[in-house]
DNA sequence: ATACATTTAATGTCAAAACATCTATTTATA
DNA sequence: TATAAATAGATGTTTTGACATTAAATGTAT
C-alpha cells in the first residue's frame, strides 16, 4: 500500500516530504512488527537491541557506554536496559578492571539461547525484504547515508 | 556517515539488514532533528504531527478516529494528545452532531499560528534533502512502499 | 601533589507510551 | 423491539522515555 492510502493524505508538498513521512512511517511499521514477536519472549525491542550487540561482541566485554555508542536510539537509558537484561539472567554484569568507573556486560548463555530463539524470525523479516534485489537495498542504504550527511 | 561507521557495526548479514537497520536509525535520526526544534516550541513530534493532520483538514471538523487513522505512529494515546493541544488552545473539540460517540476537533487561529512559525524551519529541514534528487526520492518512496507491502 | 575538569554509570523525577478497561452510543441481529 | 455486538473516546495503571543530578574514578594542568 502506498504511504498515500497509509497515511490518508493524497497531496504532499513535494517528493521530500512524502519521502521523510515515509521513512518516519516505516520505521514505526518496522518497529511494530519486530514488538509483535518479541511479546512473546518479554522483552522490549530496545533489550532486543542491547542483546544483539552483546552477542555482536562474542564473550569480550563491552562498557555500558560503548553500548549507547552502538545502539540504533541514542536516549534510551542504556544503564537500566542493562538492568533489566540482568533481572533476566540475560546478561551478566562486572566491574571494569583498568577503569573502576566502568562497567562489563557481557551476554550470558541464557541470552544467547533466546536470540537463537528468536534468530528465525529475523530471517523471515529478511526474507520479506527479497522484494528488492540486495543491490537496490545498497543503493537506498547509500542514499539514507547521505541524507544523514546533509543534515550534520 | 555510514550506517557501518554510526553505529559502530562493521559487517552485517547481508544488504537487508544494513537497511533494516538504516531506516531505523535514520528515522530515529530525522526524529530527533524535529524534536530539537519543536523543544522551543513546547510541543513534542507526536503532538506536532497531530497539528498538521487538523491543518490539512482545513476548517472542516475531524474525529479522533480519523486523526489516528492517519498518524505516522499509530499506537499514541489520540485522545491525550488531543487534550494537550486543548489545553494550549491549540486546538478545540466539540461533540459530533450526528454521532454523539464521536469527537469533532479543529485547529485553531493559535494552532495555524504557530504551524507557520514552524514551516520556516520544515522548509529548511526539506531543503537539506536536495542532496537527493525528487526522482531519487519518489523511487525510494516507492521501495518503502514495496517492503511494507511485502510483510502483510 | 593539589585542584579542577571530565568521564562513567546510577538514580530521581516527571512526562509520555503501552496496554487494558470502562462508559456511552450506535449498529446489527434475532 | 429487545438484545447482543461493535464503535468512539475517555480513563486507570504500569512501564518506559527524557532529562537533570549525583557519586565515584580518572584525567589534566599548574
Amino acid at each position: 500500500m502506498s504511504i498515500e492510502t497509509d497515511i490518508k493524505q493524497n497531496k504532499f508538498r513535494n517528493a521530500y516530504q512524502r519521502l521523510a513521512l515515509n521513512i518516519l512511517y516505516t520505521s514505526n511499521w518496522l518497529e511494530y512488527q519486530q514488538m509483535e514477536t518479541l511479546k512473546a519472549y518479554d522483552i522490549t525491542s530496545q533489550q532486543y537491541n542491547v542483546l544483539r550487540i552483546l552477542r555482536g561482541q562474542k564473550q569480550n566485554p563491552i562498557k555500558v557506554s560503548d553500548i549507547t555508542e552502538r545502539m540504533l536510539d541514542r536516549n534510551s537509558n542504556t544503564s537500566r536496559l542493562v538492568d533489566k537484561l540482568l533481572a533476566k539472567n540475560l546478561a551478566k554484569r562486572t566491574s571494569c578492571p583498568s577503569d573502576r568507573r566502568a562497567v562489563d556486560v557481557v551476554i550470558t548463555e541464557e541470552g544467547l539461547q533466546l536470540l537463537s530463539e528468536l534468530d528465525p524470525f529475523v530471517d523471515a523479516w529478511e526474507e520479506r525484504y527479497s522484494i528488492i534485489t540486495p543491490e537496490e537495498a545498497d543503493q537506498f542504504s547509500a542514499m539514507l547515508d547521505k541524507l544523514r550527511e546533509s543534515g550534520k
